[in-house]
DNA sequence: TAGTAATGTGAACGATTATTCATTTTTAGC
DNA sequence: GCTAAAAATGAATAATCGTTCACATTACTA
């Protein structure tokens, strides 16, 4: 059997979901796990062998979901420049949606290089590296400044977006929408890169 | 005698940062940080009740000596436009010159409210506050655009700056230096949103 | 339906580690 | 140089929790 597919397995990965992003991946007891997925303990141990495997699986599973989402979005988009604003857009509407596992992202994969030695998060750079390929292809077109350092580009897009998202999962209240912080975000960056 | 002035409570705080930004906070042992301060285990609990009021008082000192540090350059501008890209450059050149600082202020601040329950990191606000009154300066003096709302703002300008700190901070090499990333990014952002 | 493999269980184990505290060492006043 | 308080020590403690495994249950096959 594909344990990817089994029944149990989402169970975990749906439970320690949620339990990681209410308490952090070190407060969370492989008990509570359990518990919130209505499974023994020892399940646990049948689909994953240590509890940094359930992490990094979460990881895994997410950043592929969150990844096919965004290709497919900006897909939608002919002009760059409408490709970064529908960028920005998806990854806030995201954020919203699946505040779990934002926060989760936000939270834990950021200090994962801490604890997983040689664990490289190759599907997070491939998302960064979507925002750069926009970049550069708007350069291509002659519709964003030559000077603009790609690499800087995407850093500082992605960084600006990032905050926002910081900022929807930590507080209970916010003072405006997802749809009026997109647009914010994308008048400065816009503006500041077009030709 | 005053406990913050006192020689080992230095050295435990810098012990605690070398050890926090090399390990994390987890993974850290409070052996460790002794044996990095040269002193006995025990001695640790005669200046902090807890290990996790060394990285609270850790997060204080950084964060205070930061925002003092910032209010200091600022204050040498007139211009808002150019208060904000002393900002940018005071922000990059503070990670070059603190990395271990820098670190856990990736890593572990943002997950601090995590494991502690009620610690609100006030100097944190205060420290995007600067660039929100910037923002609002700017504004009353017609250089910055009435559209750009001031609080989304200081997140997209900060967020932009703290993405390029953790490349900085994670990575080894870096493409370009900290001062053709803040010159970046200022472009960006004050044509973003000047009138 | 019996037999067998696969899956699931949860109490017990053992390793880890923050914290304590009885004891020793240092400091400071005289 | 004596004394008492303060500071420091580090071995012992106690609690925590990830992981295991002997046993139980369920699913599958012929």
């Amino acid at each position: 059997m594909n344990r990817k597919k089994s029944e149990k397995y989402n169970r975990i990965i749906a439970a320690a979901t949620k339990m990681f992003a209410e308490k952090g991946y070190y407060k969370t007891r492989i008990s509570e796990i359990a518990r919130e997925a209505g499974i023994a303990d020892g399940t646990i141990y049948i689909y994953f062998s240590h509890k940094d495997q359930i992490l990094i699986a979460l990881f895994e599973e997410k950043m592929q979901e969150v990844l096919d989402n965004m290709k497919r979005q900006i897909g939608l988009e002919d002009d760059p420049l409408a490709k970064i604003e529908r960028f920005a857009l998806t990854h806030l509407r995201l954020i919203e949606d699946n505040k779990d596992m934002a926060e989760i992202i936000q939270v834990e994969l950021r200090q994962s290089s801490k604890f997983m030695k040689n664990y490289h998060n190759l599907k997070f750079s491939q998302y960064l590296d979507l925002i750069e390929d926009i970049i550069r292809e708007g350069q291509k077109k002659n519709l964003i400044k030559k000077e603009v350092i790609p690499s800087i580009a995407k850093r500082a897009f992605f960084g600006a977006l990032d905050e926002m998202s910081r900022y929807w999962v930590l507080s209970k209240s916010h003072k405006y929408d997802i749809e009026t912080a997109a647009k914010q975000i994308n008048s400065y960056f816009i503006h500041g890169i077009k030709t």
